[in-house]
DNA sequence: AAGCGTTATGCATAGCCGTATATAACGCAT
DNA sequence: ATGCGTTATATACGGCTATGCATAACGCTT
């Protein structure tokens, strides 16, 4: 099966894509950067890294982060970051709509590929 | 400036990106995958082993290639080759277009950037 | 005051990716 | 036969990326 991805880029670096959306979801739903992390299996380090990332690349913060406080802190993301992520999951769902009709005819000139665990859910 | 990026992936390995699809077409304007790769600036050895991906992933090759002879050798893009940049390049087209609209809005959300010399052309 | 889990940061390390370099084989041209 | 530029392949090296581990600060809870 295959699948399209798209990032969006600035220049050559990656603003937002497959990954920063998810970890975004992530920490939403979780309420802290660790905790998204351990959910994402990656490490605290490089989630961190990522949210700096997309911090420093929009106009306001994405995610809010606080340290110390009920349950150690945590992080918050911001209505931007919401509209951020809202964007790209629309941009996302209508690429793939517009690809969509074109993908079977394109996967039919790959071989047959043996299925992947970590990405069949 | 924001640009939307495809890639067909099968599992997580990308079997066609622009970055394939671009050394596919210039291995089939220079007529070799050495060339191809000095147009490029990458090294010829990772011009070769993409081509070993792609051949390895399709159904059949999508370069053929030939030591010796006239000019030392060289490589051709194969009919399925052709048809596959075909599918890329008109799944891009569409994609782009699908999100153009969208583009603009997000980009608001961005920090304006310095362009990059490597990418504007 | 002590404890907790988080954010934040440094550092050392392992892995991967790509480059660079060298070498061989190939097959046509001269 | 020699030369040429290509494909093909091995090896070594540097760089980047991500991880792992350690540590500190933070601020609420108890």
């Amino acid at each position: 099966m295959t699948r399209p991805r798209i990032r969006l880029l600035i220049g050559d670096t990656v603003a937002l894509g497959p990954g920063k959306a998810a970890l975004l979801e992530a920490i939403a739903e979780t309420g802290s950067i660790a905790s998204a992390a351990r959910r994402m299996r990656m490490s605290y380090r490089r989630a961190w890294s990522l949210v700096q990332a997309m911090n420093a690349d929009f106009t306001k913060p994405l995610v809010e982060r606080a340290a110390g406080g009920r349950g150690g802190g945590g992080a918050v993301v911001t209505p931007l970051g919401h509209d951020a992520i809202e964007r790209y999951r629309t941009m996302e769902a209508r690429a793939s709509a517009a690809v969509e009709s074109d993908l079977d005819g394109f996967t039919a000139l790959l071989k047959p590929q043996v299925s992947n665990p970590d990405t069949d859910g």
